[in-house]
DNA sequence: CTTTGTGCAAATTCTTTGCACCAAA
DNA sequence: TTTGGTGCAAAGAATTTGCACAAAG
């Protein structure tokens, strides 16, 4: 499915600043910073301001059509794949790695809260980061 | 265990300002703010600085005294209990609530990362909002 | 003494807001 | 012509940094 066809199922009405952002999401499945989209998109689209990367990436969010992942500390990441996967971050050099769930956590809520989203975030040391370390 | 043999136990020098952090965090299980940390403290201890909290939650984070939570996107919180347990934010009042993880989750991990920490993040509608909004 | 911790102020960074202009229905 | 979307500049908020002083061993 193309980035305007993913809009319209998630009642978004598809500007061509949502197209890209959406697209750039889509096909970029590196987590990226707002401030990587921005700076990728404005090559080719010199008038793209980061107001609208924030605001699309908002109503991207609370329309369900993208995840904002808050495994990083310091910036908000985003997600084009909404299906269900945990996130891996290394704490050395910052590299966000998807991980598929096997068996999703089991929690008990007693208080009886809506749950409506679920994230697995995994902190720890990657592959190459150990090797370089050792 | 008090905030003095907790910070011992993880390789942390007892300064007063690090206990009574560590022993805020011990004693008040609401997932605080730095902000909220500090003014809650600085009545008894007019001449706490933001830094010292700063500072002391970030060592506290990486001795594994106190866990950084970063489900609510808009500022870090702390947690003393870092027993392992899920996290749920009501996306209506902003609350934070614990819950019990009966089966944590299995991740495939063919990469081959060293994982040290997993979180279990939860977003949905509390008892309490459901009530008020219905 | 020498090292480590603290605290003030300034700086930095990410994000939001106010407002004017543009575009689509 | 009314509504919603975009973009600039300014504001705001959380956190970090630089540096001097204080404390501890």
């Amino acid at each position: 499915m193309n980035a305007y066809e993913h809009l319209l199922k998630h009642g978004i009405k598809p500007s061509s600043q949502r197209i890209i952002i959406m697209d750039y999401l889509l096909t970029h499945r590196t987590h990226p910073t707002s401030d990587e989209i921005y700076n990728a998109l404005k090559v080719q689209n010199p008038t793209l301001s980061k107001t609208t990367v924030y605001n699309t990436l908002r109503l991207l969010e609370e329309k369900g059509a993208a995840l904002n992942l808050s495994i990083d500390e310091k910036n908000a990441r985003y997600d084009g794949d909404t299906t269900d996967h945990a996130h891996f971050i290394c704490t050395c050099c910052g590299k966000i790695i998807d991980m598929g769930i096997i068996t999703p956590p089991e929690v008990s809520n007693e208080i009886g809260c809506e749950i409506k989203q679920m994230q697995v975030y995994i902190k720890g040391i990657c592959k190459d980061c150990k090797k370089t370390i050792n």
